[in-house]
DNA sequence: AACGTTATAGGTGCTATTACCTATCTTAAG
DNA sequence: CTTAAGATAGGTAATAGCACCTATAACGTT
């Protein structure tokens, strides 16, 4: 099973609100509503939905405003679709030429809408997971040590020797280390001296700088 | 002056190929052409154009299977636009579904094609920046370090005392450093106390955590 | 020409990490 | 129940980094 999508949808009329509720949670999507553009920005800033379907004309703050200020939310990957029945050539170029991924006219049929909101999310997907990727081997790239070669030495290693090993990340001493967890600092020593042993550490401060490396899978102990 | 953006023109017909040219040459694009799917796809492929302008109806490859090729390949975060005759409801779909970001019709006019380009080109260049922030912004959380930072600090550093940074970065010890750069070990050491109380650095093995964190920026030395 | 910075090299001593040992007690696996 | 692995603690010794000192030669700035 996929991930479950948020959608939203801001809509003056009652009814149509609720039919596209309907379908669209009948298809899988947990959905939201809004019947004017105030309360789906509320709901858009404390929600975060990953597809919002439009109305334009609606009480309060309309469709055109409304996607100016959610394409100005800082780190906001949100797609954007308006459903409209302004349907004239000119009120689609402008709703599109606002910065809107798609434009669908009213009525609607759930073909249409299924396959616009398919295709919006799953490009939007799709260049998230590059996103990510790119950060991942960044960060590779950066530490010298992959997120997998770093579980794999996290694996090997005893609950006490993580512990240890966590803390050397965060440059305590043996001393310091073995004051905030209450044992002797030989025990410290000793943990540090298995570690090294363990992974064939070779060279000085070997322990340390592997800590540092893996560090950021470190963290979440 | 902000930064010249590439267009590549994928269009059949000659003259309206030329025409697109000569309209966004004037208005700063770098314009690249083809006239038809095969010949765009390498362009893409080597060149990376940062806007596709594509017909459908083309010899060798349409418009659709060059679109969906286009959206197979790695790291590709460039914006596609359909310009067509096929003005039917249903092409328009079809064409927006194939994932394309925005479907103009023919004939055009350049109002149109001229915001449309806009609107993308702004639109993937926020997502873009927002993207490598947050690279960065990951980088710094990692390496306890920003790009900003980890500069300032090299800029107080003498050349002699960058190099040893450089090595202690490489995990070499005293002793290795000073064989590797033929100085005696003693001047090397001298370097990183100087380094130390130069960028008043506490507790042990402080010059080697600050070299493994500003690594990053001192590969390029 | 004088001064400050840098690069070079050495002396001395302190401290922290490392290596390798033994030993006891607990816990998990067989 | 026996055994292996882990967590705890200590002893001893070597090593490496660190702090602080002097000293000379080169180099650029004022």
């Amino acid at each position: 099973m996929s991930k479950q999508y948020t959608i939203l949808v801001i809509e003056d009329e009652l009814i149509l609100r609720e039919n596209l509720k309907e379908l669209l949670t009948i298809h899988g999507y947990k959905m939201l509503t809004a019947s004017d553009g105030e309360a789906g920005l509320e709901i858009i800033k404390n929600d975060s939905p990953d597809l919002v379907i439009c109305d334009i004309r609606m009480p309060k703050l309309d469709g055109y405003q409304l996607l100016k200020e959610v394409r100005e939310l800082p780190e906001n990957f949100m797609c954007f679709i308006f459903l409209s029945a302004k349907v004239e050539h000119e009120d689609i170029r402008f709703g599109m030429n606002m910065g809107a991924d798609d434009y669908l006219t009213k009525p609607v049929n759930s073909t249409d809408l299924l396959a616009a909101i398919e295709i919006r999310l799953s490009q939007r997907d799709k260049l998230l997971n590059e996103l990510s990727d790119r950060i991942n081997r960044s960060l590779t790239d950066k530490l010298d040590m992959s997120k997998e070669d770093s579980e794999k030495i996290i694996g090997r290693l005893s609950k006490s020797e993580i512990r240890i090993l966590y803390y050397v990340a965060q440059e305590k001493s043996t001393q310091e280390i073995a004051d905030l967890i209450f044992l002797s600092p030989k025990t410290v020593e000793n943990h540090r001296h298995n570690i090294s042993k363990k992974l064939d550490l070779k060279g000085g401060h070997s322990v340390l700088t592997l800590a540092l490396k893996i560090k950021p899978y470190l963290e979440a102990k």
